[in-house]
DNA sequence: TTGCCTTTATGAACATTGTTCAATATAAAA
DNA sequence: TTTTATATTGAACAATGTTCATAAAGGCAA
């Protein structure tokens, strides 16, 4: 077959990132491959491979929509006045996230491909775009002039939290009820800004 | 071909264990296959399969010896009088294994396997270990009577660290260079330890 | 409409992967 | 020596990512 005008590549490429993403939330990263992307939208795998350059760059899509997602859902938590109320919900949305995208989340904050390939920059972009959320939360416990230990510390802060959830999620279940994710994160966010405070 | 005397069933699990960590740390976990295994250990596919279940069986045991080293490498490292004093050298240690093992590292906390498949038992049992460690530097600060918030403070803590690591390894060069993963977590260590002292 | 050119979808083909298993060669036992 | 048990093999299978010559379809000019 040959061209058609059934749709033009803006809209391919948006199918080829739905279909994905959907296959991912339905059965993991593992049964994303190019020949099933491609037959649920109705096309063959070399269209595939006109839209994106490789396999990784429509699973970047994905994580990045993902990204998206979490984004929207805490953009506008921070009211600006109570710290720990503010990372309260923070931290209560991050887990919910978790809980609700057991199959997307994990990979979003994943380290770069081994391959050497570095991640590119809209996408890293996207990652920090989190961080500054956190950063907002914690801005009442800074001077305008200390911005950049601000972001020190929003970076540490989150960094942590998924440090613990990757721990978590990793668990067999015993082990997580003996010592479960989200209270220890809870733990974590609670004593730093103990510490911030402490330091002032 | 059948049977040979050359080596027993203990022997081929180590060696094939052995040609798959190197393999992993001179090309990364993408560059290990059966196939290469066998034929560096002099044997055939099959073989492999005689050994281990899957191929996951045999990545598990590379991942296990990363976390071997790790251990052996800060088990000691505690003097349980200054934590702080302490906490630098894990803090030090922790991020130079990071460093002279890019390759081995970054799986060794990953979380489970998307398939469903749990880890292990004796694999969970030695991811563990370095928390212990962890724990250890941090018990002066707790009373003997304490033991579960101090099991959870070194989580929490160490979690957290892995967790800025892990960040910092999917990032640029330019990123790292801004916002170097190292330095945070060492903002994160001493953050905390100041929140722990002021609950106290 | 007709003919030509450009674009794009196609899917067979290739190399490689994990995994299986009947065949076979060898060691141990009788 | 003969028999039995078992360790090793490697061809075979299904599936993967990726490529690319082929062919179909749209656009355009005459």
């Amino acid at each position: 077959m040959g061209r058609r005008s059934d749709h033009n590549r803006d809209q391919l490429m948006d199918m080829a990132i739905a279909a994905a993403e959907a296959i991912v939330i339905k059965d993991g990263f593992h049964a994303l491959t190019a020949r099933r992307v491609a037959s649920d939208i109705g096309y063959s795998v070399g269209t595939i491979y006109n839209i994106f350059e490789n396999l990784d760059g429509l699973t970047l899509c994905v994580k990045a929509r993902t990204l998206d997602m979490l984004y929207a859902q805490i953009k506008d938590i921070p009211k600006g006045e109570d710290v720990v109320a503010d990372l309260e919900t923070l931290h209560q949305a991050y887990f919910d996230f978790m809980r609700e995208n057991p199959n997307t989340w994990g990979s979003i904050l994943e380290r770069a491909a081994e391959d050497g390939t570095p991640l590119p920059d809209w996408y890293l972009e996207k990652v920090s775009l989190p961080f500054s959320v956190v950063e907002r939360a914690l801005s009442p416990l800074f001077d305008e002039a200390d911005a950049e230990e601000r972001t020190f510390a929003a970076r540490a802060l989150w960094g942590g939290v998924h440090g613990i959830a990757i721990l978590g999620a990793g668990n067999s279940p015993e082990a997580i009820l003996h010592s479960n994710a989200r209270d220890t994160a809870w733990f974590l966010i609670l004593t730093f800004i103990e510490g911030l405070k402490r330091k002032e």
